[in-house]
DNA sequence: GTTTTGTAGATTGTTGACAATATACAAATA
DNA sequence: TATTTGTATATTGTCAACAATCTACAAAAC
């Protein structure tokens, strides 16, 4: 009898060569590329050029093109290639209404569920935002952010939820990029907001927690139409006042 | 000078060339077979068997395999296959309850920009739905019904909230088409639910459709739990009594 | 000078071949 | 008989070559 252990959890190497094909690998490099602004809206990719740069065949480059443009992140042109998607304004507005859907949720339901060691994670972060709006750092601030609203989703444990969510956000992220520039005003107002959502959701009142969620993010849409000189055009979702 | 459109977009046979790819076709197709049920969950697919019956190489195949994986349709694992997923309860719970606040989200928003001839195009899937409920002809009543809420969400006109519901309720799908089997005497009961719901868009009232909406998803998930026994584990969503 | 036409180069779409891995099943061992 | 081991087969992962299409740019026509 040897030691080898019949389920090796821990042996990682293996774990990952198991599941990562190039393909996987390509696709992760990829959307980091574009996570970190490397690659940016409307930029043309050209299968070749990935391939080698990455050392492998053009065969798992397409193959990881096309989750990437079923994900929402690239474009597919026929014979003509692959782009990094941009997201009009128009786009975002409706990403920015079905978020705005998916937050609620996740307040309602946190609301419920949140443990002490979950609310005290969450200030951490909020703690360190506060800390980036201070210094005005935007570029300390952005992942703190998109790290605060995934680890609530992620606290939902709905995995459904946090993977619908991941995949409108990383659309909006495309749009967002270009639009930060003008945000810099709005990292304490938006702070405070982040507070009051974490109060919200320890108070264990749902539709408070939902509220506030969702007052959130219909401010930070309409933050993204005022860097666009935009003046209200719609109203992404209407509030409501009474429901008997 | 000839005659030739600059943009020739009623020449439907150049404009199919130019979008569908083989991969296309081949997705398209794989998901046809899976929503009409000739492939059913956990059927493992061979990528030389559908490249020859569909007489394409298999390099198609993989990248539409690839695609399909990403939407949640099938589920890749390397050097062992692909097979067409499936959806434990737990993932279906999961489900419903983001569809749920999508489908607040759709009846809030047709409340307040609902058309007439909308509404009568709505009417019209109904009728037909109480009809297949009176003969409690299955078959005819599902495809309605998948119509009916699709047709609903199309009404939003927000296109990416489309996108989202469609997806989720492809993976419902495919846990619905096992617990059916039991549901024969919800056909009434679900109809009902349904009038409802086009009576409260109609009504104008945002939070009523928005309630008879949520309601009936989550009259639906009581519906797929009694399939399987199961009594009544976990509210989708508080249903809310007051909010000041 | 502007527009059209034609050609060369580059890029994508598709295929078939080869390597790596998993599966099925028979032989060997206890 | 039950378990292990080894081998043949089937299937997937990857690659490189070829065909089809697009792009850029120069030459020709008006």
């Amino acid at each position: 009898m040897n030691a080898i252990q019949h389920n090796p959890t821990h042996h990682t190497t293996i774990q990952l060569l198991q599941s990562h094909s190039l393909t996987t690998l390509v696709q992760q490099e990829i959307a980091r590329l574009i996570e970190t602004g490397e690659l940016s809206a409307g930029d043309k990719l050209n299968e070749w050029s990935v391939a080698e740069r990455l050392g492998v065949s053009r065969g798992p480059v397409r193959e990881a093109f096309r989750a990437l443009a079923e994900t929402g992140l690239l474009r597919m042109e026929k014979n003509r290639g692959v782009f990094v998607r941009q997201v009009s304004i128009k786009e975002a507005d409706e990403i920015y209404e079905v978020r705005a859907a998916l937050d609620q949720l996740v307040g309602r339901r946190l609301a419920e569920i949140i443990r002490p060691e979950q609310l005290k994670e969450l200030r951490v972060i909020v703690d360190g935002m506060e800390k980036a709006a201070a210094k005005q750092d935007v570029d300390a601030y952005y992942p703190l952010n998109l790290r605060f609203h995934d680890t609530l989703v992620r606290f939902t444990g709905n995995s459904k939820l946090l993977t619908t969510y991941r995949r409108i956000v990383n659309e909006l992220n495309l749009y967002r990029r270009d639009a930060l520039a003008g945000e810099k005003g709005n990292l304490l107002v938006s702070t405070r907001e982040h507070k009051k959502i974490v109060h919200a959701i320890a108070s264990g009142d749902p539709d408070r927690a939902s509220r506030a969620l969702h007052d959130h993010v219909a401010a930070g849409r309409e933050r993204m139409h005022r860097a666009h000189g935009i003046r209200e055009p719609v109203q992404i979702t209407r509030a409501r006042k009474k429901s008997t």
